[in-house]
DNA sequence: CTGTTAGCGCTTTCAT
DNA sequence: ATGAAAGCGCTAACAG
């Protein structure tokens, strides 16, 4: 009647299964196996013992015999509270479920020792292999003979000296075009909003930013630059600065979704102030929702994280379930679509046409 | 020279560490949890070999003996690509780090069957512990029994007749409270606009917004209230709809935060074509990020998903960490904050006190 | 301090 | 069609 302390009891084994079906325990595995060699009747005897004892085969154990894959993949992210994470999560996670892989998902938080240790934990339980967004600091146990010889996918970010799969946005590209057309648009002072420089990304597409600058024959103003803005508050005290400056930018890059949001959120108090105000002209790297109806003048640099997910994890299963083809490391660099150039003060702007993209 | 077909090779083990080091495995073992009763000199010796190896130790292996955790818990979850449930994943995972635990995180999509399939393999992993959001469907598979009396907690969403811990939104008082709060303001045509009716949250907060209508007289107009919308341009379409009723509802409550990008969408949309629209307000449930900035009159009704990932954890660790304190399931509902209506029409609007309308 | 033995849950191999 | 034995990588328990 009463259950006691309620021992957490141990889950039944094969061999319980075997004994309440009176039958041996190799039975009971070739029968959850598929049943190959298994009488119909004998199958049915294990199947129900194993329902009465809500028995589920430990795929530990079992992982633990050669040759057994442990249809486990982990994945370090960044920031999973970036809805930019959540869909690349996402887009891994539903190519490794197509794949019959689970996935160990961690967190980094930008922190390189927890990638570290998170990495190392994976490998520890059997990963058959990683996918990554470094943190972008040292990046020593990422090495191939750290990993136990793993394959590894890069997401989003490189590692300077480290070869292995990669996939990334098509940074450089997609900043330069952008600014282009935001410099033929006849704008010459653009301000940049940048994250943590170390962040690859950042330099690429900063990269970008300047390529466009130097081709249009502007010198980029240290002023107008800031970096280093990692969450939607921190680019918010940016872009109020740049608005507050005697001579402010025409028109801002922001290197993704976090200072976009930030951008925005610093234009649009200070338009509930002054309904005046013309903002200027916003350069968003990653789309973000409800951004295009803000009013402010807008040129999108959208990708699909969702597919940069799906791509990597598409990389790390060319690798695992064809070891025969893969050869050097594969970089793929994902197109980014530059949109035009949205909600536009209906007087000045001239029509520029172009139309950019993949 | 040549590597040849690139066998992956076997990942190296206790034994091999132990030959290379002149040790006996015991020794190894012992040098890897902490390194008791092993000479600081010998401890050195098997680090190298550790080293030179890329030896990792075998948790899976290790696992398998008996009273040893896992050290893994397996979260289900409904859609990935929803930032809301990425802060929710971040609540989870940073609680389950400082538990010195790994999450296995799998999407069901708000599909049952995907939902038994990963909490059995789950299980199959030796997860400790399991935290689901539940789709809505039928929940046998997740009956203590068919766990293996794995500790379960719901996240939420309740299952109806199932017993297991559970932390909720405190969505009916939500709704509730930020319903009367529009209705005080005046208004008395609200619409509705909800995702799947399944779904308890749903079921929860439309109870609120009925019971606050109940409380001002008010008979809920079928034609005001949709349901079943699941994605933003789902809901934009809904909004849409109701925008272009003869009567228009002047406040629209929407469920949640799909709904409420769907809704701010269609208005801003309708915007463009005619700046003088005069927007119905709009109650979202959940909070959403550029939202009261739109220039539409707003209340959020907002909650923390992070907090409610992060409190789910907590529940289970305190059965995991403290079994002889647990007892029975429990239920808790997590506060909301219902703000006041921001960006209200200056001109036209006149104040209306808190009286109601008949 | 260090090594030997045994066995965790499972399945491959080899009988029967 | 079924079972017995052996061993995967690891570590308690017990020598020494």
């Amino acid at each position: 009647m009463n259950p006691g302390p309620s021992r957490p009891k141990a889950a039944p084994t094969v061999r319980e299964v075997a004994e309440l079906a009176g039958v041996s325990p190799m039975t009971v595995s070739r029968t959850l196996s598929g049943g190959k060699n298994v009488r119909r009747e004998v199958q049915q005897r294990v199947m129900d013992a194993v329902a009465t004892l809500g028995y589920h085969r430990n795929e530990n154990a079992r992982s633990i015999r050669p040759g057994h894959r442990s249809d486990l993949i982990g994945v370090a992210i960044t920031n999973l509270a970036n809805p930019y994470y959540g869909h690349f999560a996402l887009g891994v996670e539903e190519v490794a479920a197509q794949h019959g892989r689970r996935m160990l998902l961690g967190n980094t938080g930008e922190d390189v020792a927890r990638e570290k240790q998170l990495v190392s934990d994976f490998v520890g339980r059997q990963v058959e292999g990683l996918i990554v967004v470094p943190t972008g600091g040292a990046a020593d146990h990422l090495k191939g003979t750290r990993l136990g010889d793993i394959p590894l996918v890069l997401a989003s970010r490189t590692v300077r000296g480290l070869k292995a799969d990669t996939v990334l946005i098509d940074d450089v590209n997609g900043a330069y075009e952008s600014t282009k057309k935001v410099l033929e648009a006849g704008h010459t002072r653009i301000g940049f909003l940048g994250n943590v420089i170390s962040v690859a990304t950042a330099s690429r597409r900063y990269e970008g930013f300047c390529q466009a600058l130097d081709e249009f024959g502007i010198e980029s103003d240290p002023g107008l630059v800031t970096r280093g803005q990692q969450d939607a508050a921190a680019a918010r005290k940016a872009m109020e600065a740049l608005l507050d400056l005697e001579d402010p930018p025409t028109a801002v890059f922001s290197t993704n979704n976090r200072n976009t949001i930030g951008a925005l959120e610093a234009i649009g108090q200070r338009r509930l102030r002054d309904p005046k105000l013309s903002p200027p002209t916003l350069i968003a790297f990653d789309d973000v929702e409800l951004a295009h109806l803000m009013q402010v003048p807008l040129l999108v640099v959208s990708h699909n994280p969702k597919e940069l997910g799906a791509q990597a994890a598409r990389m790390l299963f060319e690798r695992l379930d064809h070891p025969e083809r893969a050869k050097r490391p594969r970089l793929i660099e994902l197109p980014v679509a530059v949109g035009d150039i949205l909600n536009q003060p209906r007087a000045k702007g001239r029509r520029v046409k172009s139309v950019a993209g993949g």
